[in-house]
DNA sequence: AGGGCAACCCGGACGC
DNA sequence: TGCGTCCGGGTTGCCC
């Protein structure tokens, strides 16, 4: 649920509050979301300070002054919020760290997971990853896609094509470039494909702007995140009108995954 | 290679 | 209010 964007957003927010302050507390309430016992978890993240908080796709990745780090993954219905014993929201805490009485909880953790890692276990669970979307050059990404012959939605969302985009930016990349996304890569010209990778960026970019479409806030008296559920162009808008041509926007389910465009102005090529 | 699909997991929404 | 049911959905891995 979480993409690129709301990681971004949760990156450069954590970055702001909890760097170089002493982890003085660790709970943990579900186990499953970590990777170690309890006790040995504790042991290696308690009393260490984060000294870098970075994202890669939908990953964040707290780096521990001990030199090891935190490797986390939302997944379906994660989220974060920062704040103390009083506002904190009324939900299961998988995971909590304790900043003094500054306090970052995990909820939502179902297949999401904190899992304590060594840099080479770290560069090792990220090595598959595709590139990163603000850094992908066009030729490159024309090479690759070339080379593909299915639908440009499971492409899109393909992690090791390029890492953090999902379902929800996929359709939204899939509108701006006006193409389907069930059409299939090879079927692209030049300039469709150009297209579709000019789309990637500005996408994105609005979504971090406007504070993606996360439905829950960081913080007390967070007014900004989830600023782009209005912003959405076709996802989760099935039968409403298309913002370009007016056509009732369609919504298919194909392996359990919902897709959202419009069927005049994503035409097929 | 790519499409299909099951499994993972359980909080919380919803229905009665 | 209280209990049972079922949905969601990124990712992995397996099969064809």
């Amino acid at each position: 649920m979480p993409e690129l964007p709301e990681m971004e957003t949760y990156q450069v927010f954590l970055s702001h509050n909890v760097l170089n302050k002493p982890i003085t507390d660790v709970e943990i309430n579900r186990e499953k979301s970590i990777n170690k016992p309890v006790s040995e978890f504790i042991l290696h993240v308690k009393g260490k300070t984060v000294i870098q908080v970075r994202r890669r796709a939908k990953h964040l990745i707290f780096e521990l002054s001990s030199g090891q780090s935190l490797l986390l993954h939302l997944m379906l219905g994660g989220w974060m919020f920062l704040g103390n014993e009083e506002n904190a929201p009324d939900r299961t805490k998988q995971v909590i760290l304790s900043f003094g009485d500054l306090k970052l909880y995990f909820i939502g953790l179902r297949l999401g997971y904190l899992h304590l890692l060594t840099s080479d276990e770290l560069d090792k669970e990220l090595a598959d990853l595709g590139p990163e979307p603000f850094e992908m050059k066009l030729d490159d990404f024309e090479e690759r896609m070339n080379k593909k012959k299915g639908a440009l939605k499971p492409i899109l969302v393909n992690q090791k094509f390029m890492a953090g985009i999902g379902n929800c930016y996929s359709d939204e990349i899939c509108f701006e470039a006006r193409l389907n996304p069930f059409e299939k890569a090879s079927n692209l010209n030049e300039e469709q494909t150009k297209s579709l990778f000019s789309a990637i960026k500005p996408v994105l970019t609005k979504a971090i702007e406007a504070g993606g479409y996360m439905d829950n806030p960081m913080y007390e008296g967070d007014k900004k995140t989830g600023g782009f559920n209005d912003n959405m162009l076709v996802y989760e808008r099935e039968g409403k009108n298309c913002f370009r041509c007016g056509t009732k926007i369609e919504r298919v389910e194909s392996s359990s995954t919902k897709s959202f465009f419009c069927p005049n102005c994503q035409k097929s090529c």
